[in-house]
DNA sequence: TATTGCTACGTTAACGTTAATGGAGCTGCT
DNA sequence: AGCAGCTCCATTAACGTTAACGTAGCAATA
């Protein structure tokens, strides 16, 4: 079946001896063509094998029902689910999605920028390296509805979903408070965003409700940036570092909030080998809610992101951006995580009440 | 700057007084230009902001510079660092990345296959959900290079990457023999691919070099398909079911050896539950070498898949193909997997060597 | 000076599709 | 019978780009 080159509108409409418009208009749906004609082309379409091209179709109509995804890094698992929550809503309403990988390189990110706009595409949800701008208001100046992920451009006033970091970090501190902890050190990553500074102050806010101080030290940065190809157990690796350090302070917190859970990893190590034990000697907190994390030694409790549902909400802002054209007030959407409670701030709790299968 | 909308070549013809051939030979570097045309050209394109038309672009040359890559999940981590170094590779030599998740659906696969196809991709890398052949087969019918990753299906004759899963798994259990293990249990996803099958014949020889018995019940299912949008603990969580019951039995394996660390992390939430130790009690060897891996506890040994290597060389073998023309003999490449030794078949080892930074 | 050959550019056509417009043939009404 | 109005299809143009070919102008050569 099928073999050889690709046929096309004409050559349907050659075989059958009529106009590419009708084969066209008959193929599309349109009204105004006659049933019989219609069928006609329909069968003949389907012995040859029509595909249609959507190259052709999407340099006349202008879009290329095609979203262009930027994110840093998919092996984050937030940004993997991200790809999913995306890939899903954007198929479901006939788009499909051009991938690029920043690996926070900006000028990774500026080429990918440029891509975007070389293809035609009909919307863009980018997470941004958030250090140039310029990439991405040329995007928008050329009327691209753009999407902001995770880290938002002020500057840009385009639409941005996130989650809300600040809320998520202080749900955590003031969990770790609840749970007895007085001292309590935040380890985040060394990157220049907003996520870190906004979980910093909810920390902080955490911290002054309950009148603990806030020493110097108790924020920690994670170096983890990284251009390369990438050993990825980087980030736990690093954090497992950092803890080591940590741990040879004289007096040590009761409680750790991480900035993710690969940060927890480096940290349970470093806290086993020092034999303490999680969470009667320290309580440990992670951000991310990654798929191993429910399955550690002990449960790591930790600030559920909801990758899938601000991926789609996202794909919902473009969709309502290209109905509605240019000129919508931009959305800040910011989306509440959840706190996972675990073992890793409370006793363990015996497993066995889980149902035999 | 770069207001409204896009430029064209014709614009900058208008204003220059010049054809849009030249001015489109001039921009693209081609010969018989005048060098000061060239340079006017070069300057108004600059000053407006052209960006040439991809879609066009494409339209005219019969391609459109551009990879399909079918995954059926991103979370799973092997697909998201495949993701990361097709993505790299491909955008080195200047093609952009069509992605598409199937979450293991023929029906969405076969949308997939249908959507590369209308989109006029270059090439394709396909992670097929080793269901329905025909979707494929259409691609390569009409010329497209098409590369299958992971799973083979044979009959279209394709290129073909993966990972030596028989070798893998007899690495991963003659390991275990040489540690002692005598009763091996291998737990399995339950799919109808040919990794699971290629997996269970490395075991088996290595069972068999060694006089070891394989009783019934040696190769253990784990339930992990599902369509849904994925509650993604899905499949430790299953591991973690199965392996309960396996601990139920009257005598244990001595090692199991599982089909991705997911599974191990399942695995060893039931032995926890036991108070059984690892590896002490009992052996583990994960398949996949997850992010995660090295910094469970015990750090867990496993089975180290070459998921960039994979990646970049499936876009070698599309480049090639797309260079020399069809008519190649479909190559199968088999990248062995590496056996990463760790804590959980040997045992534990100090970790003070690691230097302080 | 006529011929050749080169440089530098313009003209035309094409890729495959959709939209706008036009027109032939039929039906129905007065 | 004449005309309007409808159905069904064809014609034309357009999207933005590249490739093939044509040609004017000039310098070098015979």
């Amino acid at each position: 079946m099928v073999e050889g080159r690709r046929h096309t509108l004409r050559d349907i409409a050659a075989t059958l001896d009529l106009s590419v418009n009708t084969v066209s208009r008959a193929l599309s749906g349109k009204d105004g063509i006659g049933a019989r004609t219609r069928a006609l082309v329909r069968a003949e379409a389907e012995r040859v094998g029509y595909v249609p091209n959507t190259l052709a179709r999407s340099l006349v109509l202008g879009s290329a029902m095609t979203f262009g995804l930027v994110i840093t890094n998919p092996s984050n698992p937030f940004y993997a689910q991200l790809i999913s929550g995306i890939e899903v809503r954007a198929r479901a309403h006939g788009y499909s999605m051009l991938l690029a990988v920043t690996d926070e390189s900006e000028e990774i990110e500026a080429r990918a920028a440029e891509s975007l706009l070389r293809s035609s595409v009909s919307g863009a949800i980018v997470v941004p390296v958030q250090g140039k701008v310029d990439p991405w208001r040329r995007l928008g100046g050329v009327g691209v509805p753009t999407v902001l992920i995770n880290r938002d451009l002020p500057d840009l006033g385009y639409h941005f979903v996130g989650t809300d970091n600040e809320v998520g970090a202080y749900q955590a501190t003031a969990h770790a408070i609840a749970r007895g902890a007085r001292s309590i050190v935040v380890l985040e990553e060394d990157l220049p965003i907003t996520t870190i500074a906004d979980r910093v102050a909810g920390f902080r806010r955490a911290m002054a409700e309950a009148d603990l101080p806030v020493p110097r030290g108790s924020v920690i940065s994670v170096p983890t940036r990284r251009y390369e190809e990438a050993a990825l157990p980087w980030q736990p690796e690093q954090a497992y570092r950092v803890a080591r350090r940590l741990l040879r302070r004289a007096t040590l917190p009761d409680a750790v909030v991480v900035g993710n859970d690969y940060f927890a990893l480096g940290l349970y190590r470093a806290l086993h080998e020092q034999g303490l034990k999680v969470p009667g000697d320290m309580m440990v907190i992670g951000f991310g809610d990654y798929p191993f994390s429910e399955f550690l030694l002990p449960s790591l409790t930790t600030v559920r992101l909801p990758a899938q549902e601000v991926g789609s909400t996202a794909v919902d802002l473009l969709l309502e951006q290209i109905a509605d054209g240019p000129g919508t007030e931009p959305r800040k959407q910011l989306i509440a995580p959840t706190l996972v409670t675990r073992d890793s701030t409370g006793p363990a709790i015996p497993r066995s009440r889980i149902p035999h299968t």
